[in-house]
DNA sequence: TTGTACGCGTTATCAT
DNA sequence: ATGATAACGCGTACAA
């Protein structure tokens, strides 16, 4: 009995498929297809006596209506396609998850692509995505070619953007300003009378984004041109640490940090106690995510809070609504940000 | 002009559906509805000039095959169903990220259902899947309901559990064996002189399976039974920190802690730093998941570190095969572990 | 209150 | 090498 001989399936496990359809618990019941169906669509004008018998029917058989024939029929397929570089990353998380549970409670159901780093698989992926017909995408965090979008756009289908609020949306949008993240960061530690700001990012475009309006509004606040060294994505602790060391030995003038993610952050934290450097005493920290982690590192880091799973909720109400054709009350929904101050800055 | 005014889907967005069919493109193309059919799945044996003439009718429609046209005729959905506890927490994340990824290249599309923690939800979600008529489904870290067990059984769906290596699997499995991480844990605490264990855990199943091998182990190994304490999942940092506080507090004489997450070590970590006690010197720490942060931290954790993205892509092959009715090698793969020693212990 | 006919878009099968 | 026909499971529109 070699432990590698090839294993089959499950004799019990006939195919990939369940058999039993309308026809089946209607013929069960004793009555027509139809009546079954409006006992599971439109139970209001039938008499009890026939939903009471088609009831029973449908539990005997375990039937589970197919969503396939549905939506064939309805061309409604009850499902939205949520597209995201990748789902590796804590960033869009509680996002996806909070979109998966509104989605849930609406009765629709969640696809997820990754569109990854090459446009060839975004191009693929989003073929698939068509040819499933789903009744909305949701799009966190992508910044498509310009052929994705078109095609996209084409479908038909209705379109959420999150996480950003780019100037022309396709169509509806729930994020906020990275703009107004980097300049309100920039006020803040200025404020906070800090003179030789830097910033610590990953190479993407959101984070990019963040660092233009802070360098912008630095200048404007008369402490000059901040310094910036970016990562290349997903940025990790480690990147945080070494970024750092780098960034202090060329500017050892330096007082404050921003970095792109409260894992930077970390890292920076660890790096400048290994150094010896005082935070804030010599160096404030800012971190951006707010992490679950942040609030108890010592010391406590500053960061900037975006509620996540708001993002995923308000996408799951707007998605639903334009799947459904009901008007919505606005096109762009800003959820805004806080920054949430504790000891490192 | 009000802006709380209600706005409508965008004119160009006419309804939630594609209206390009098979039909269309034939009528252009000037053949019937199957040799476009044929184009699309089988080339080999059409006239060079018929499958140029559909491509470029193809090509200038913009068609896209209605997959739930596709699933209903050919009762194959190309969709697999993925149930796992929450999408919050990183732990399941590379595995569900590289699922996806396998799927994809595979030529399948992931849906996912987070099975929470009511069980009312399980149901409700338990049918949504059935219901889309999947070719597979993969759960993750979910122990169901006898009841829940059964319908997916009877569903007739193959099914690929991971994360978890159970004596009774309903088919195939991937994952490997929590009770020997507890035995190996405890191994290498005591191997390296360690007398007075302690593990803090979060309250799941798999975590509480670590413990008792971890505890039957250590009695074994004469060091007598160790300390436990658990915490609500999700566990966080700032419960590691607590956690030790109080735990020092009762059994100050703890010299070893096995923690059931990466970020519960990271918090015993940080409130050691806090109270002044010697990591490693008076206190060993070992942590569970190797996140990416875990080497980078000072001192740097002594973690098990498993193979996440190997778990999904091996799923992403068992499933397929199974929805194939291809024969698998084995029905029991286990991907085992390591523990990384670094400073902490 | 319940049933019949038809069509959603695709592919298996048989025919040419 | 290509076409005609039927069927997958369901819901709309009508009829009874």
């Amino acid at each position: 009995m070699a432990r590698t001989r090839s294993v089959p399936p499950p004799a019990d496990i006939q195919g990939p498929h369940i058999r039993v359809t309308l026809k089946d618990v209607a013929q069960l019941a004793g009555v027509s297809a139809m009546t079954v169906s409006r006992v599971l669509n439109a139970p209001e004008n039938l008499s009890a006596a026939t939903v009471a018998k088609v009831r029973a029917a449908i539990e005997s058989t375990g039937y589970v209506p197919n969503s396939a024939a549905k939506a064939l029929r309805s061309s409604r397929s009850r499902l939205i396609a949520a597209v995201l570089p990748t789902l590796t990353g804590p960033i869009f998380l509680d996002t996806i998850g909070a979109l998966t549970a509104g989605l849930a409670r609406r009765g629709y159901q969640l696809m997820v692509g990754q569109s990854g780093y090459s446009s060839a698989g975004e191009d693929q992926l989003i073929t698939d995505i068509i040819s499933r017909r789903p009744d909305g995408i949701v799009l966190t965090g992508v910044v498509h070619t310009d052929e994705g979008r078109r095609r996209l756009l084409a479908s038909g289908i209705p379109i959420v953007e999150t996480w950003d609020l780019t100037p022309e949306p396709l169509d509806v949008l729930v994020g906020f300003s990275h703009e107004a993240v980097g300049r309100e960061v920039s006020r803040f530690l200025v404020g906070r009378g800090r003179k030789k700001l830097a910033l610590i990012g990953a190479d993407d475009v959101r984070s990019k984004r963040r660092w233009s309006s802070f360098a912008k509004s630095a200048r404007a606040l008369g402490v000059g041109q901040p310094v910036a060294r970016f990562v290349t994505a997903p940025a990790m602790l480690g990147d945080g640490r070494e970024t750092l060391r780098a960034l202090l030995a060329e500017h050892p003038d330096t007082d404050a940090i921003f970095c792109s993610s409260d894992a930077l952050a970390l890292g920076v934290l660890i790096e400048a106690r290994a150094q010896g450097i005082d935070v804030p005493g010599r160096l404030a920290v800012v971190g951006f995510g707010d992490l679950n982690f942040s609030a108890q590192l010592d010391p406590a880091l500053t960061t900037v809070r975006v509620d996540g799973p708001r993002i995923g909720e308000l996408a799951a109400h707007c998605i639903v609504s334009r799947a459904l054709g009901q008007p919505l009350e606005t096109r762009i929904f800003d959820v805004g940000f806080t920054i949430v101050q504790r000891a490192s800055a």
